[in-house]
DNA sequence: GTTGATTATGCAATTTTTTGCATATATCCT
DNA sequence: AGGATATATGCAAAAAATTGCATAATCAAC
């Protein structure tokens, strides 16, 4: 119950289209709330009948036309409402471990192909990261406050994939050595 | 879509009543896979219709009756089949980090206070994940290798709490130092 | 003696998410 | 010329998940 608050948190950053949103998604808070255009889309609707966002309809050649959305003052209320709320537990899918539990079944080469393949994309990810975080650098001090706190979970997305990186180290040598 | 297989792979592991999956998620797989006794119900009654499980009614005195499932030669065949199939992307809901998005609306003191609770339950997740690896040590080397995989799941979950508690740390020094 | 936790299962309504489809233009690559 | 990628938005059907409710017995604590 709340794809809404976080597309509130986003446009309370900056205001913007739902391209944009599911954009910014990616980049940022996305590794920790994973969402669709379709869903990002559906919601602003809603937000808008309920009346926590607005937008401004603006034509542009060669692209199609967008909506530039921002909060409305119920918005920014029932934002720092919801803050002020403890946050409800977490909630994670990850298949990859799912398939560790039945992974004895699996072929030994098949599974190290795909753990390698996941270490690929956390190599990736950790990379991106480090760009995004030396970004953070140039801000000018009063962006660097406004942006302090989606930079910290920025920094626990470093250490995640801190930690992944080693796991699968670790469990790729297990493989290799101890399972038949 | 497969919370269905996290089940397969939970049986395929241990015959168990719903119950007792649910009892399994939430000590183990749980914590790369949340799931609520309802849907797992649910999903048991689908993989029964679908001859992937079966169940024998035990009855017991004072307690419920309760079904036993297990795996059958096509809920194996099915799991095997999934494993090879490469891992779909993880999906992640974590509304501690929406909120620190929007944290700076919040009260500074309160933050820290939700920060301090929930480096309290990563402190006692790490604890319990401490003592079911200390379990381990004990099993007979037969079950040491069927666990083994389940067991490397462990390790990542223990590589997250201490990541979640360096982050925690630092989090908070920087909402104290930082923030106004 | 009653309150609360544990064991054990489930239905129904609602909300959320996923999956598949659909449209339209511009630009870059081969 | 054809194909991929990026911009930009959305509908509809289906699947999955959440929330609330319901039952029922035992055991331990207070």
């Amino acid at each position: 119950m709340s794809l809404k608050h976080a597309i509130l948190a986003m446009l309370d950053l900056e205001k913007g289209t739902g391209y944009d949103i599911v954009k910014r998604f990616n980049l940022s808070i996305g590794h920790f709330w994973s969402s669709s255009h379709q869903q990002v889309y559906k919601e602003l609707h809603k937000l808008h009948d309920d009346g926590m966002v607005e937008f401004e309809a603006v034509e542009q050649a060669g692209k199609p036309d967008k909506k530039v959305y921002y909060l409305t003052d119920a918005g920014l209320k029932a934002l720092k409402a919801w803050v002020r709320q403890p946050a409800r537990a977490f909630k994670i899918k990850e298949p990859l471990l799912v398939k560790l539990f039945a992974g004895r079944h699996g072929d030994k080469d098949e599974l190290l192909e795909e753990l390698a393949r996941h270490e690929q994309l956390h190599r990736e990810t950790a990379e991106q990261y480090s760009k995004l975080e030396s970004q953070m650098e140039h801000l000018s001090s009063r962006q660097r406050k406004k942006y302090l706190l989606p930079y910290m979970t920025l920094r626990l997305g470093i250490h995640f994939e801190k930690a992944w990186l080693t796991w699968l180290a670790e469990v790729r040598k297990v493989i290799r050595d101890e399972l038949d």
